[in-house]
DNA sequence: ATACTAATATCA
DNA sequence: GATATTAGTATG
């Protein structure tokens, strides 16, 4: 009889003991019986004979976890502190019953410029990161990088930020390689899915592309791994296991030998300071733009709605950004100042007036709009505009021009981004009004008019990436218009220097944030958050104290920043409370995080939320 | 994570 | 006092 150290897929509980008549290997998918239910284990090891009573392997599957997969899954699980079963479920293993790969030879021919080739040249040969302006070919640098991956036999993973799963990325790709290039997402259907999986098994899909589940999939022979648009949060999971794709992918990139790209107009600090930069300049002269700095917090001008209906006659499009969804944030009482709050949570109840509803954004409880304040009676206001009302604005006093929202709440679904872009780019509309969604990399030549509304509200952010968030945003969302023709950007803040002191030069900006940074946070620091939520505010908080005692002493092997109450202070009638660690070294900070975990509290290593 | 058990609050 | 809800604990 042979006994196994096995991880429960899925589960946040340690390896168990499972016994088998078989010799198996390490990866080896197996089910097994936990509490009189089937459930699905990997095999980690062989180990003794245990004192305590074991259960048989229940039966073993044709499916296998290879080395790399073991091995990432082990980084993940110690990094971002879950179990490794829990690291595991992230992956798709191996099949035995899959074919191997056939080769195909043919020709991907590429035409670069020759800022472009040099770039492509040294990334192939380094790995790390492309820092190009929006217009300047990343793309094309990226099909180069992928060409000569598949002439060597191997294959490529490309990750792009979850909304950028544009239509258009997926057609250029199939346009250069084929049934070679697939999509993978984790909303793609069930029979589609495993279609998908079965093409990659087979080695018949030797290029995927998709959001940080695209990492984890059996592809044969990884040869090179690109981050597109790296600086975006969404490559951080926000929920366990709190990985971030683009550590992730570099970790993987050594373990399988792989060179891994990070590209970006906007790199984070972090990618500037930690990876050897490749720059290409902007090719052309680029196009004349005009920026115009308004004060104000976040509203549409009779200005600013001259200037879009000028150049809406004029044959422009234009776009609309702001950081806030429904049509108000908040709605208070003038008269006892009350604020509108959701019932199980310490935020603002958002004004959605086409749902007729006031509605949490955060655990989704709604309720019908109130006629007056229910503390006094009076009249409610309304503060901080969102999306739908810019929209609803727009229609009122400009009827001629089309409007489209693209925002979370309008722009669900894979199809109906698809849609509302396919519209925008044959001119059925005018103007999109939308959110950070519409920072994300989309190129209409006709867009002549950026609104960029409410910028403020992101610097204000108690957040050390507050700065860089904005200033991203800004010079993607401005980047969006002029891409052929003459274009006028309108900026709405109170810190127009902020912005135009780094107009044309990110990579100052970079310097200047990355110098303000020393001795305090990344990349000079590494910082980690621990988040207590409890239904009762006294069990919530005492077990915050504790932990935080434990921590001071420790004796220095990281820095408590701050230790209390979370910003938002409440959500879903949960109490929150939260520890900030820093520490100059990443093994000390993982560290002082073991010594004190006791599974009560989420470890976030290296967070983007601090909310 | 989830099933199960102990502890505690809720209610006629 | 019985039952519903919540917190605590072990899982092989």
């Amino acid at each position: 009889m042979n006994f196994y150290e096995v991880a429960v897929l899925g589960r946040k509980i340690a390896p168990l003991t499972y016994t088998s008549d078989e010799k198996l290997q390490e990866g080896r998918r197996v089910i097994l019986l936990l509490q009189g239910r089937e459930v699905e284990g990997v095999v980690l090891k062989a180990v003794e004979k245990p004192s305590f009573k074991t259960e048989p392997v229940q039966r073993i599957t044709s499916f296998v976890y290879a080395s790399w997969q073991m091995e990432t899954a082990r980084f993940i699980a110690g990094y971002y502190r879950c179990q490794l079963g829990e690291a595991l479920a992230l992956f798709h293993p191996y099949s035995f019953l899959s074919s191997h790969p056939k080769r195909s030879d043919l020709a991907w021919r590429s035409t670069l410029t020759p800022a472009q080739s040099e770039a492509a040249d040294r990334l192939a040969d380094a790995g790390g990161l492309l820092f190009a302006p929006t217009g300047s070919g990343k793309t094309e640098v990226y099909f180069e990088l992928f060409a000569q991956t598949l002439k060597k036999g191997k294959s490529a993973i490309f990750l792009m930020p979850e909304i950028s799963l544009t239509p258009q990325m997926q057609k250029r790709l199939q346009a250069r390689f084929g049934d070679l290039a697939v999509i993978w997402h984790s909303r793609l259907s069930k029979k589609k899915r495993e279609e998908t999986l079965q093409k990659i098994r087979e080695g018949a899909a030797r290029i995927v592309a998709g959001p940080r589940s695209a990492l984890f999939l059996p592809l044969d022979q990884i040869g090179l791994i690109v981050v597109d648009e790296e600086h975006d949060d969404s490559y951080k999971a926000h929920s366990r296991p709190r990985y971030h794709a683009r550590d992730v992918a570099l970790y993987m990139g050594k373990v399988l030998g792989a060179k891994v790209v990070l590209g970006s107009a906007t790199p984070s600090a972090t990618s500037y300071a930690r990876q050897p930069v490749t720059r290409i300049a902007s090719p052309y002269i680029q196009t004349q733009k005009r920026y115009l700095f308004e004060s104000g917090g976040c509203s549409l001008t009779t200005d600013m709605l001259a200037r879009i209906e000028r150049h809406v006659k004029a044959g422009g499009q234009a776009m609309i950004f702001l950081p806030t969804r429904a049509n108000y944030k908040y709605l208070y009482c003038e008269g006892c100042g009350h604020t509108l709050t959701c019932p199980f949570c310490s935020v603002g109840m958002s004004l959605h007036s086409k749902k007729r509803a006031v509605r949490c954004h955060y655990c989704g409880y709604a309720e019908r709009i109130p006629s007056a304040c229910p503390q006094c009676g009076q009249v409610m206001r309304n503060d901080r505009m969102g999306t739908a009302e810019v929209v609803a604005l727009l229609e009122e006093n400009l009827p001629n021009v089309r409007v489209q929202q693209f925002d979370k709440d309008t722009i669900t679904t894979a199809n109906k981004l698809q849609k509302a872009l396919d519209r925008f780019a044959k001119k059925e509309v005018d103007v999109l009004v939308g959110t950070q969604m519409l920072a994300k990399g989309h190129d209409y030549p006709d867009v002549t008019l950026a609104l960029i509304l409410g910028l403020d509200y992101l610097l204000a952010m108690p957040d050390y990436r507050a700065r860089e968030r904005a200033m991203s945003l800004f010079v993607q969302i401005a980047g969006r218009a002029g891409r052929s023709r003459e274009a006028e950007v309108v900026v709405q803040t109170n810190q127009p220097d902020f912005f135009r002191d780094f107009l044309n030069d990110y990579e100052g900006f970079l310097k200047e944030e990355i110098a303000d940074r020393e001795g305090l946070y990344p990349p000079h620091a590494f910082l980690c958050r621990l988040l207590f939520a409890a239904k009762d505010f006294q069990r919530g908080e005492t077990a915050m104290r504790r932990v935080e005692t434990a921590l001071r002493n420790l004796g220095g092997l990281a820095e408590v920043v701050g230790a209390g109450q979370a910003p938002i202070e409440r959500i879903a009638g949960k109490w929150r409370f939260h520890i900030l660690l820093r520490s100059a070294s990443r093994a000390n900070l993982l560290k002082a995080v073991a010594a004190v975990e006791d599974g009560r509290f989420e470890v976030d290593m290296d967070p983007v939320d601090f909310a």
